[in-house]
DNA sequence: AGCCAAACGCGAATGATATGCGTTTAACTA
DNA sequence: TAGTTAAACGCATATCATTCGCGTTTGGCT
């Protein structure tokens, strides 16, 4: 809704395309793809090069700006705000809807981890199954 | 290690091509890419053609004998056998070294989930940071 | 207003993965 | 054990997402 609430990033120049982008990831509250974006951006009346997209994407990804998400079941890699350090979802295995998942899970099982061979920096988790939308067309029988 | 010991699953045909493909897999104890397999079978004396390695492992993981693991750091698909029926990893972000995670944290949680909006059918955790060879290396900064 | 490195757009390249089609082979049968 | 046939294979080519080269445009600064 609001695409103004956010500071511009430090030493980025601003673009009418970053600008399209970035207000895109904004409204977006699931991880999109570059071609989302590319029909996202032109449907509101910005035509950018999807490769200038796709620069775009990978610029804002080194600053920290934007977060790659790369799903088992999605063809392409999908783009979103770097809001939060890390990210989980809930996949559904029909429609591939995406769904949020808030609390995490994982935040004394990295403790136990980070103990003994690695030091963990990051984590991504990946949950899929059945939405209230399409579970029941699969006939429930697994 | 024991490359012997497995059934081979119903109803598929058993090429020599299939058998190396699976045989590799099964000594393999992080996943590969289909280009690993390829290399991988052709040092065992076993020329298999690009295509059909594809081929055989959609076919597998159709049947339920492979899985498939998209990694956020790793360029290409990484296969593995079904052998578990959820994976996690720790991949370290310098040298993508593989390291399992054996015990699963979201157990628990899943069961959370389970009861709003969604069935869960399987997930897919992958954890990264530096492994014990490559920390330092980094100057344990950030 | 003018400069210039950084961004952009286009088109072509790349790299992973998939597919069409003619040839080979595993599994079944006589 | 040889014959039959649908399924699997190999090769070449296609496809699709993503990247890159290069000439043109533009944001940020003076």
């Amino acid at each position: 809704m609001k695409t103004s609430g956010r500071e511009w990033p430090a030493g980025v120049k601003k673009t009418r395309q970053r600008q399209a982008v970035l207000a895109l990831l904004e409204q977006a509250e699931k991880p999109i793809s570059a071609a989302d974006i590319f029909t996202g951006t032109a449907a509101a009346g910005q035509d950018i090069s999807l490769s200038t997209i796709y620069r775009i994407l990978n610029y804002m990804e080194k600053k920290g700006v934007v977060a790659k998400a790369k799903l088992a079941r999605s063809e392409s890699v999908l783009y979103e705000l770097n809001r939060f350090r890390h990210r989980h979802y809930a996949v559904c295995v029909i429609c591939h809807r995406i769904i949020s998942v808030n609390n995490c899970p994982l935040e004394n099982f990295i403790l136990n981890i980070a103990e003994n061979d690695f030091r963990v920096t990051g984590h991504n988790v990946e949950i899929y199954g059945y939405c209230r939308e399409c579970d029941g067309e699969a006939g429930g029988g697994r």
